[in-house]
DNA sequence: GTATTGGCTGACGTAGCGTCAGCCGCAAGG
DNA sequence: CCTTGCGGCTGACGCTACGTCAGCCAATAC
């Protein structure tokens, strides 16, 4: 008995005799011979590659990969760390995008439509006027003015952009914030150069270490920016201030 | 200007014109007219409505799903409560590839050939009854009677099956021990527990404290078992063994 | 007159099979 | 002898969200 059919086979391994056909159309796993009506017969090598198959499918290889490798054109564990490589890349992005949507959520049971347009635009020009005269007043004019300005001249595609990776950051701080992160946890303070970086890139230059508290105290004391961080959580301006002024303090 | 085109919208919302053709495909955004020779016309309800849209894809969900909740049949954080759910288990399902995917490129990086014979099976009668004779003097007939007399009448697939479902406890194990968690501690002791499950499983019924320990003593002291751990990693065996005291001592 | 720009409608490709549909051969039962 | 049933075979569509041609049309700029 050294010879299966593919229902054999396929009870033998556990896999469907679809997949088997599959296999053998894919050319990654040929029966021995295809005689009798095009009936499929399978040895003992066939087994073998067959449990190799399942072996790298089951570590998340795609199936052309795994051919090359059994191919030998391939070596296993080069593919094997580009691969794990790729799902650590995919676990960032899941992480990230579990805590957006839970940020969503929050968001909509506390009552807040969703709308991009949360985070920036949409105020009329006359109470912007306002806003920025008043926070001129209080917290300089080099920080409110970029602040704002830079907001100004803005493609409709960067507006988008910009909301969202604010959204971004604010997700991953507020998930921080609920698994009880101090404000100067080290996994806060990662997020928080990503929140600098992204102040710096549209300023233009890097801020100070007094602009970037500037800023701070603008997300907690001016309502307009108050009322905005308020809505991920309760308390949320003040945290991102924290981590914000703990920033300043350690790194600038 | 109320009234945009193909490439216009898609300028402004930063997406390709395909995808704007596409949607109007699937009827999840139909332009305000088609008139002109079939040329699309935008205008600002649709734009809103593809902010929408734009937002909830971003969350990941999926096309159908965003159709369904901006035609109001489907209840946003309802949908996202889901959604977040499967996000949950994928990641999980990440986690524990990950860590299988690098305890095979350890065990290949260590000269190791793969397959899932490693585990069971592939001995030949006769060196199989002698480590039986020796093992029983050493650790009592119940446990090794039952840990290899189990393993003797398996269907083809269950001898696949069971391999992978140890492979995976130990990527697990191997993954916390790397990060540095002691035998005892909670996320390791989880991982045990899987362990406890499945063997409870293959015996057909609970072992005692007493014969779990054995069992772990069997791993660390059995050349057979040990060498298999071994592979895992340096050491692997007795972390193992201790992990499985804890256990036992703990709650059993 | 022609080159450019922008838009349109198909239609294929993608990963890995699941799921019919339709046809063939072999063996047992009536 | 005919029917039924089992197993196997070959297409071919379906799924996700578009990317990427191919081929054709219309308005505009030179």
């Amino acid at each position: 008995m050294d010879v299966w059919t593919t229902a054999e086979v396929a009870r033998l391994a556990g896999v469907s005799a679809r997949t088997l056909r599959h296999y053998d159309a894919i050319g990654l796993l040929e029966p021995a011979s295809h005689g009798h009506g095009g009936l499929r017969r399978y040895g003992r090598p066939e087994l073998l590659r067959l449990q190799q198959i399942l072996l790298l499918k089951r570590l998340g290889l795609r199936l052309d990969v795994v051919a090359e490798i059994l191919q030998g054109d391939l070596d296993p564990v080069d593919a094997l760390k580009r691969h794990a490589a790729e799902i650590d890349t995919e676990r960032t992005r899941l992480d990230r995008l579990a805590a957006t949507v839970e940020a969503t959520i929050r968001q909509l049971e506390g009552g807040q439509p969703m709308a991009p347009e949360t985070w920036f635009g949409g105020l009329d020009p006359a109470t912007e006027a306002h806003y920025r005269d008043e926070a001129r007043r209080r917290w300089g004019q080099a920080v409110v003015e970029r602040a704002w300005e830079t907001l100004q001249d803005l493609t409709p595609e960067e507006r988008r952009a910009i909301p969202e990776a604010f959204n971004d950051i604010n997700a991953r701080l507020s998930a921080l914030r609920q698994a009880g992160k101090a404000a100067d946890d080290p996994d806060v303070q990662e997020v928080v150069v990503d929140h600098y970086r992204l102040i710096a890139k549209h300023w233009g230059d890097q801020p100070t270490a007094e602009a970037y508290r500037g800023l701070g105290a603008l997300y907690t004391d001016e309502p307009r920016f108050k009322d905005t961080y308020e809505q991920v959580g309760d308390g949320f301006a003040a945290y991102m201030r924290a981590a914000m002024d703990a920033y300043a303090e350690a790194s600038l």
